[in-house]
Parts: C-alpha cells; structure tokens; sequence
DNA sequence: AGCCACAATTAAACAGCGAATAATTCATAT
DNA sequence: ATATGAATTATTCGCTGTTTAATTGTGGCT
C-alpha cells in the first residue's frame, strides 16, 4: 500500500514548490530581458534545465504562469513602496509613492509592462487573487490619503483610484513615446499629484 | 519595354490601395470580436479571401499591420473627438471630450486595448507617423485649455499632456480590468477632470 | 533484496503561427 | 500574339502552446 497523505518524495533535487519559484524566476528574467513576446514555455524549461511538460505541472496554462509573475511583480513592487514614511503630509507621502513606483518601472520596464501586454482569453476572468495584489497598492495611496479623508473610505479608494491610473497613464506614454522629449515624466506627476490635491482641497471644503 | 512610370493594372479586382483598406478592416473585424491574440495572417487573409503571401507585399510584417490598425483607431477616435463644441468652458469641453473617448472605447474596447497589448520588438520603434496621431489627440485637450492659459502654449500642452495621460491610464486600465470592476471609469474621469483643473486655477492665481 | 505502485519527467506528436521562397498565374505593352 | 514582370499562391521552415504516451526513478511493502 502506498501513502496518500504524504508527498512522495521527488525525483530529481527539487521540491514542487521550488520548481514553481524557478519558474517564475527564470519566466522574471526572459521578460526582464526579451520582453513579454519573448517568453516560451520551451524557453522557460530550458532556463530551468527542464522540458515544457513539466510546466504544466506546475501552472495550468501560459497564462497563468504570466499573470502569476505578474502578481509577483506586482507584489515587488509593493514590498518597495512599503518603505516609504507614511507620518509625512498626504502630498509628500504621494510623492514618495509615484518616486518608487517610477524608480520600479525604470529598472524593469519590460517586466512592467508586460502587466498590460497581457490578455486573457475570452472565457477567463482574473482571478481574485490578482484583484488583491492590485488592491495592495492601492491600499498604500489610500493610506497617504488618510488625514484628507479620515472618515470616508470609499471615498479615499476613489481618489486613490483616479490617482494611481493617472500615474500609470504618464509612466506608459513616457515610456512608450517619446515624442514630447521635452515633457519629464517626474513633473508631469508632480504637476498631477499638486494639482489634484489642491483641487481636492477645494472642492472639498467647498461642497 | 514596360512601362515603369505608371502603375501595371492589378491582376485582380483590387487595387492595391483597396487591398490595403480590406487587410485593415478585416484584421479590425478580427480584434473587434476576438482580440489582439485572436489576430493572424491566416485569419486576416481567409477574411480577406486572400492568402497570407498577399499581406507581405501591402505590409511589412504583421507588427506593421497592427501599427496601421492602432493608427487608424486613433484617427476614428480623433473623427469622433473633433465634433465637441470648443466654444463652452474648459471643464464642460474636456468633459465632453472624456465623453466621446469613454463611449468611443465602449463600443470596441478590445480594439482599444489592442493600442496598449501590442508591443514592437527591441529593435523598432515607434515611427513618427503613429506619434502624429498621438499628438492629434494630445491637440484637441490643449485647445480646450486655450482659455485658461491664453500666452503660455508649453505650459497649456503640459496639462493637456497630464489630463490626457490621466484620462488614458483610468480607461485603459478600468478597458484591460486590470483595475477595480465596482469602480465606474465615468466617475473617476469626471473626479479628475473637476479636481485637476480647480488645482490649476488655485495654484495658477497662488504662484 | 526484490518488486510493485505510482508520481515525476520526458519525448513525441499535433495544429497553428509568422515569414521567406519558389512556383504559378495573368494583364498588359509591344 | 507573345514576352514581360508584377501579383498571387503553394510550399516550406522553424517556431509556438498543449496534449499524450512512454519512460524514469523513488519510496513502501513483503
């Protein structure tokens, strides 16, 4: 009789779980590298010393591997944004927070991106785990935004919102054109993050 | 002796500008319905009743065409953009023109998401006539921004670049689902636009 | 020790892909 | 009427993701 309840022991020298993490790491550095378009399962297996088979193993299909590196990107770079001193006023909080999240996306721009070069087929949705990685992030905004609305959550995840896509919105055209050469991305944020506040203010005080 | 100078008949019932206009529309057909992933040189030239040898002479390759289609999203969008009346105030034209773009992407968002999940290889880049169509659009907020800073065109194609920016990054997020699903793009575009421009008159009369 | 059960891994196959090439078709200029 | 050369197709290549069957290896049991 064999035991179900136990894992039998492996093959080869690794543990599933290291298989995945090896995964996604070798999957980390082809996209670092080559970009989405550049990744293969063939590509990844050979990185790991293995064969594609194997992968499915491990994930279910391509696309779960990518949207599980990219919750793993996205969880990097919500360690990095953890740093930053929340005791500050809303604005230098903010502040901080789009420095990181440039400072991230500069370093890896092909790792970054493959967040939105990524679709799903038709049938899927995202899971929910993914949904809370996002919500991570925006947590921290929410956070930085705490003293303007202490008593209103859900109006603190709006702004946040609004905020956190306006950010996007500037690194990925900056990134992806360059044609206003003369526009920096790091004024156009601050310009967003000052002007949206103070409006904030404003409007809020007023209404 | 052939005629080098005028252009020989075609062989088919098609001109090569028509076959050019039949591989757009039907490769838009494709995205429309299936995707950016569901898009191919089969597909298009099947669509087409052609063979996938035809695209390689209207088309550089198939980055080409997609560069094409994306190109002639924008125009349709920027068609569709130019009809706002400019006459009204800054607020009530930026929010019309947030109007036309939100409603534009609603009715074929994959086509629209297509813009953003399509990426060049390393080596290309973006050619100056698909930044053109870019900066149409750009053109038409910072018209709209006209009156607010009347002698100050750098300064007024800054703000249009981060409403538009803003604008992009809420859409294209809130498009992918990459972002909330309770949340309405409608209302965060409204947020942003009320607030950033009520920062601008602050921190304009202020500094 | 020997063997069995079964998980882990691989090898092979399939359909489809983008792209390049050779072969073919056919409208026109002479 | 025929040769010319562009337009179109058929074929081929090396990829791709994924599934399947075959193989390998390990731990439990007698």
């Amino acid at each position: 009789m064999v035991n179900y309840y136990l894992p039998m022991a492996r093959r080869s020298d690794h543990t599933r779980q290291e298989l995945h993490q090896m995964a996604l790491k070798a999957a980390q550095a082809i996209v670092k590298r080559r970009g989405l378009r550049g990744l293969s399962t063939r590509r990844i297996a050979k990185t790991m010393g293995y064969t594609p088979g194997t992968l499915y193993q491990l994930f279910a299909d391509l696309d779960d591997l990518v949207l599980q590196l990219n919750a793993k990107t996205l969880d990097e770079l919500y360690e990095k944004c953890r740093e930053v001193d929340f005791s500050k006023r809303p604005e230098a909080v903010l502040r901080e927070l789009a420095d990181k999240y440039m400072e991230f996306v500069g370093t890896a721009p092909r790792l970054w991106s493959a967040i939105f070069e990524h679709s799903l087929p038709e049938k899927h949705n995202l899971p929910s785990w993914y949904g809370e990685r996002v919500h991570n992030l925006l947590s921290l905004a929410e956070k930085a935004l705490l003293p303007l609305f202490p008593a209103d959550p859900q109006r603190r995840l709006h702004e946040a919102y609004v905020l956190w896509a306006g950010l996007y919105g500037i690194t990925s055209l900056a990134g992806a054109e360059k044609l206003s050469e003369t526009e920096d991305p790091k004024i156009m944020v601050e310009s967003l993050i000052r002007n949206y506040l103070a409006g904030l203010r404003v409007n809020s005080s007023a209404g």
